[in-house]
RNA sequence: GGGAUCUUAGCUCAGCUGGGAGAGCAUCUGCCUUACAAGCAGAGGGUCAUAGGUUCGAGCCCUAUAGGUCCCACCA
């Protein structure tokens, strides 16, 4: 090997270099993948995001998880492909594009549907870049050469095709059905997208004088009584004693000339409220299904707009809420207002602008549910879909077992037309991909497309195959279908990942991925949820710009367990930068002590003990690493590289091969082993790293191996047979244990530790001693000792020398300064201390027979071992503390 | 109303299939040892929410209780 010699900056800093190096990445096409039968395929699907978008910490989280994982496939030499876009995000865009026109003063409607749409492609193209750069920042591997949008020419035809196909099947269809209607948007919405919070309310409790019977009343309680006008019937329980007399009765409808019939109904429950229900079929979901049960009217009282209309009579024109106090001030003038209580209940709000909604009946387009949502019920339960943490399964399942046909029209133009098509002489309506040039029915040519637009998620539901180029049969359909794993927030569980599984299993006959991976919500460092409103939000790009998107990625992915919440602190970035900084440091120090040495392989023989533990522990490493990425346990797998590097790498190895280093001239062997393994090891824990920290590994691997263009590319380190030495790995063990011993020793009797003592290693056991001896190098400079004596006998050891208790052997520290011997008494009877507690735990359970009969024989002698050494150590303190006592 | 989840060191959280309690930050002590003071070496600190149970053995499994968070739900 020789070395072209590179160095890295003083400093750690990732500012201009990530830049760099992504442009690298970018333009060297490393991100790009096509269809190759001689590889095998691995495919994430990017949820993509809201071209209203900017990054947010939920983006963040979830695209480095998904480029870790691309990233290792990637280097395990899977054709990896993430495929990236971004969504139209109908009502969102629309509602910003329309507040961006109001700021000018110009209204949707003046515009026209053309005009407007036409401000929504611009707003588009002005946008639509902003959050694919950011996401840029953060490192994504993504194939940007494939980055598709949900409103893209072919991802629409996929549209049109899906639409036309579930119409022609019967299981799209247009009805008159109750809806949420959101006041505000002047759009339908979905179940999906009503949010429910509970809020402070009244029951109004009003007297519906009986036709006919002067001074009887029916007593009904209501949450909304402006709906009074809307009301059909009162409906009460069939089997209520109550009122079984009352059952076919007119009540007068109070503030109208309207009658209406009391009917029964077994909807009704007897023991709330008053048992009397005033049925509203065109305002509430409930008494829609009462009505269409009965053949009642749906009265429209309230327009799109949340304003009564002329069936209020005198209140028509008013706003809701003001018709609703008004009203109620009428009735206890009217002396039918009986009382209020107050009442918390649950109340719908729409998840955009949080108005609340307004269940109202309105003709609508609807996919039924029932049958499509089978096969993705059976997937996850036959495990052929995987939701990861496996508890977001019981959601799964909570929202399918209680699904309801989905609203997919939208009163909003940006987004994709409904393909319907009305004649407009015979009214016949035509549902096709593309416009009929006449009517079939009458043959007249004058044809209107349906107004409305699909709810956004129409589209992303295709998604994962719409971006490989369905409806056509392409090579990457063939080749990338289905995806692999997807990777996204808990809280779009019912919006996308559901609807992503049936319309997979309805268009393409199988599943879009085999794994569903959730993560958790990034709050604010005193738990809650960071929103734009409370202004608690934290900028990604800003942390990057502060620490570095490695450092940044570090701290998402640290210490979390899948899908869990995690709170966002400053000093957890710090740490992670920490981190980067380390691995910098140490990398510098190792390409600065090589400066120019030429490495060669080194024979097996002449590599030291030292050198093969470490060997075998990033081999064992590499094996956990590996083994956490199967299970997606992404953040313990980044700690075992994390601990690997600061606490085995650079805390011990490194410190015990630098004298080696430093002696190049006077022993060549043993520093080339030492450098080569040096070289090795930090090469195999920056591929190990990669995938989490791509810039600063990429940085410091490139000037590793001038030659190699990336680490990207580089082979993902398996575990290796040759590479495993369990004797080294005891070795070195004891030799760790002995240097913490002394270190420990020195510290707490308050010896300076640049002084160096005498070190006696004292045992019976000739093999014990035969390591000792023969591996000074390992921890004669750690210890500080300035000369080691190992021997079988405490000869020539000083009375009053400080020992050292460690598991396998005596040790002495004859100090040159005076000792505190009480404090070395104390220190000896707190180890003691230490020690009665896990001897009398040992043998107690050895004595119990119940337990040498019945746990694995492995624990038991792991057991019995550990009594002998704790036996051994107890000896030697004993002795110890005799020994004080005679002085 | 149903369900999920959490309660572990001062703080934030790990602890995967049950086998001697961990990390980061914070605290204390000593070190500017020529990779790193963004560091090194050492130390203190936890009846793992409570009460039962299963087990040779429970932070981990079961039951109940308390408190927190979240999701779902048409009780007007």
């Amino acid at each position: 090997m020789s070395t072209q010699q590179r160095e890295l900056a003083k400093t750690y800093d990732p500012k201009g270099m990530e830049e760099r190096l992504y442009k690298k990445w970018e333009e060297n096409g490393y991100f790009h993948v096509q269809a190759d039968r001689s590889k095998k395929p691995f495919t994430i699907v990017m949820p993509p995001p809201n071209i209203t978008g900017q990054l947010h910490m939920g983006h963040a989280l979830d695209n480095t998880m998904q480029d870790i994982l691309i990233r290792y496939k990637r280097m395990q030499g899977y054709n990896a492909l993430w495929q990236p876009g971004t969504d139209h995000a109908s009502i969102a865009t629309e509602v910003k594009v329309i507040g961006a026109l109001k700021e000018k003063g110009i209204e949707k409607e003046t515009l026209g549907r053309e005009g407007f749409l036409e401000k929504c492609w611009e707003w588009r193209k002005e946008y639509g870049d902003r959050i694919v750069n950011q996401l840029k920042k953060m490192g994504s591997s993504a194939d940007w050469q494939r980055e598709r949008f949900t409103m893209d020419e072919g991802c629409s035809d996929a549209v049109l095709e899906v639409f036309v196909k579930l119409y022609e099947k019967g299981l799209i269809y247009k009805g008159s059905r109750i809806v949420n209607w959101c006041p505000v948007c002047k759009t339908s919405i979905s179940d999906a997208e009503v949010e429910h919070e509970e809020q402070d309310g009244f029951f109004w409790h009003i007297n519906y004088p009986v036709v006919g019977e002067e001074g009887r009343f029916v007593e009904i309680a209501t949450t909304r009584p402006e709906t009074l006008f809307g009301d059909t019937a009162v409906a009460v329980n069939p089997e209520d004693e109550r009122y079984q007399d009352m059952i076919g009765k007119m009540l007068k409808l109070p503030m109208t000339d309207r009658e209406i019939p009391v009917i029964a109904d077994s909807y009704v429950d007897k023991e709330f409220g008053t048992g009397c229900v005033k049925i509203t079929p065109a305002h509430d979901p409930n008494d829609f299904e009462v009505g269409r049960r009965h053949g009642l009217m749906e009265i429209v009282v309230i327009d799109d707009g949340a304003v009564m209309n002329e069936q209020a009579g005198k209140y028509a024109g008013m706003d809701r809420y003001a018709c609703r106090k008004a009203l109620v001030k009428d009735l206890e003038e009217a002396g039918l207002l009986v009382k209020v209580v107050p009442h918390s209940h649950n109340v719908g709000t729409h998840d955009r602008c949080g108005t609340t909604v307004e269940p109202m009946v309105k003709q609508q387009w609807f996919v039924k549910m029932d049958e499509l949502i089978q096969p993705a019920v059976e997937a996850v339960k036959n495990g052929e879909v995987k939701l990861l943490p496996k508890r977001m399964e019981k959601i799964y399942f909570n929202w399918t077992d209680n699904i309801r046909d989905w609203c997919i029209s939208r009163q909003l133009w940006w987004g994709h037309r409904i393909p319907a098509y009305y004649c407009s002489e015979c009214g016949e309506m035509t549902v096709a991909k593309e416009a009929p040039k006449q009517c079939p029915k009458c043959g007249c040519t004058h044809l209107t497309q349906d107004e409305d637009t699909l709810d956004t998620w129409f589209s992303s539901a295709l998604w994962p195959f719409s971006t490989l180029g369905w409806p056509n049969k392409t090579e990457d359909l063939d080749y990338f279908y289905p995806n692999d794993v997807l990777v996204t927030g808990y809280d779009i569980i019912f919006f996308w990942v559901i609807r992503m599984i049936f319309s997979g299993y309805e268009h393409m006959g199988r599943k879009p991925f085999h794994t569903v991976l959730f993560h958790g919500l990034i709050r604010d460092s005193e738990g809650r949820k960071m929103s734009k409103s409370l202004g608690n939000g934290i900028d990604p790009l800003e942390v990057i710009d502060k620490y570095g998107a490695d450092a940044l990625r570090l701290t998402l992915i640290t210490g979390n367990a899948p899908g869990n919440d995690m709170r966002f602190y400053w000093e957890r970035v710090e740490a992670s930068k920490n981190f980067a900084n380390k691995v910098w440091n140490a990398s510098r120090f190792i390409l600065m002590n090589l400066n120019g040495a030429e490495i060669k392989n080194p024979l097996p023989a002449e590599l030291k003990t030292a050198d093969k533990w470490i060997l075998s522990k990033v081999n064992t490493l590499a094996a956990d690493v590996t083994e956490n990425m199967e299970k997606f346990e992404l953040g313990i797998a980044v700690s075992k590289v994390y601990d690997f590097i600061w606490d085995e790498f650079c805390d011990w190895y490194i410190e015990i091969a630098k004298t080696r280093t430093y002696r190049r001239e006077e022993e060549p062997e043993s520093a080339n082993a030492a450098f080569w393994t040096l070289k090795t090891v930090l090469t195999e824990a920056l591929k190990l790293l990669h995938p989490f920290m791509p810039f600063l590994t990429e940085e410091i691997f490139c000037t590793l191996h001038p030659k190699e263009a990336t680490i990207m590319l580089a082979e993902w380190p398996e575990y290796k047979k040759e590479w495993s030495f369990a004797e080294e790995e005891e070795t070195v063990e004891r030799c760790k244990e002995l240097v913490r011993g002394i270190r420990n020793v020195r510290t707490e009797m308050g010896v300076v530790p640049s002084k160096k003592a005498k070190v006696f290693i004292v045992s019976e056991d000739a093999k014990i001693r035969e390591t000792f001896d023969q591996n000074r190098d390992i921890y004669a400079n750690l210890a500080g000792a300035s000369e080691i004596f190992v021997q079988e006998e405490k000869t020539g050891v000083r009375e009053d020398a400080v020992s050292v208790v460690i598991s396998c052997a005596a040790v002495f520290l004859p100090l040159e300064e005076l000792v505190d011997l009480n404090k070395e008494r104390e220190r000896l009877l707190k180890e003691k201390e230490r020690l009665v507690k896990e001897l009398a735990r040992s043998k107690g359970m050895l004595s119990n027979e119940k337990f040498l009969s019945k746990a694995p024989e492995e624990k038991v002698k792991e057991e019995r071992d550990k009594l002998v050494a704790y036996e051994q150590m107890m000896a030697q303190i004993e002795e110890r503390l005799a020994g004080y006592q005679n002085v």
